[in-house]
DNA sequence: CCTCGGATCAGCT
DNA sequence: GCTGATCCGAGGA
């Protein structure tokens, strides 16, 4: 049934690659012009093509960042040129960035991907497993590397809501989560755009408290102050 | 060497 | 909405 039109080069609109210039600019920027953008993963079986519809940017004077101390084994792969693969992985779960200048990347958080039900690919986990990407596309490029792409948004910048970033408790109330506005496979829909919202959370730090309890010696980070709440 | 805690997710209350 | 799984990197002693 596919008709093979091997007719490719009459693709008037096919998006093309973008080059190093595009990561080579504040990590914002790009987090939010990866929106609406596609990533390109080339495997044995084919490729698989993801609508990009959620990012988080992560910054280098930004303690919730893994290069925040500096380079090390693991996050390596930060400091390397525009459009690097920085792949890394927590419990069990790979998730992806896109590194942008050193020290700084964007986190893939949800997309839509293409043959499968929307939603599949909502939170970095399985979006990166959806694309088939593993540990070892770590430290690979995504403009000179084999296996990744990232393609252009056709269109113009589309309504982005911006929020907090999931899942992290150093930094947790900058700003730098972004995600298409009224696009089901976000990850989750409301806490974003709510940045100005008065609401205080006096009481909902149980997730913190969940964690493994801090030795009650002299009292944790110094300087490092989570907001003043 | 040892200890801590996590850029998550699935599953249960 | 909250908890456990599960393992490894980072950092301190």
């Amino acid at each position: 049934m596919g008709p093979r039109s091997s007719t490719r080069g009459s693709s008037s609109s096919r998006p093309r690659p973008v080059g190093r210039r595009f990561f080579r600019r504040p990590t914002v920027e790009v987090a939010r012009d990866l929106l609406g953008a596609r990533l390109r993963v080339d495997g044995p079986a084919g490729h698989v093509e993801a609508r990009l519809v959620e990012t988080e940017a992560y910054l280098t004077d930004d303690p919730a960042s893994h290069a925040f101390r500096g380079p090390t084994r693991r996050n390596r792969s930060m400091f390397g040129p525009p459009g690097t693969l920085y792949v890394f992985r927590i419990h069990q779960v790979v998730c992806a960035n896109l590194v942008t200048r050193p020290g700084e990347a964007v986190l893939l958080r949800a997309g839509v991907v293409e043959g499968m039900p929307p939603g599949h690919a909502r939170g970095p986990g399985r979006l990166a497993r959806a694309l088939g990407l593993t540990i070892a596309d770590d430290g690979q490029g995504a403009v000179t590397g084999p296996r990744v792409r990232v393609l252009a948004r056709p269109g113009p910048r589309p309504l982005t809501d911006v929020g907090p970033r999931v899942g992290i408790r150093r930094a947790a109330e900058r700003p730098l989560r972004f995600a298409i506005r009224d696009e089901p496979a976000v990850s989750r829909p409301r806490p974003l755009t709510s940045a100005f919202s008065t609401r205080t959370r006096a009481g909902s730090r149980s997730r913190q408290s969940r964690t493994r309890r801090r030795p009650a010696s002299g009292g944790g980070r110094s300087g490092g102050r989570i907001a003043g709440r």
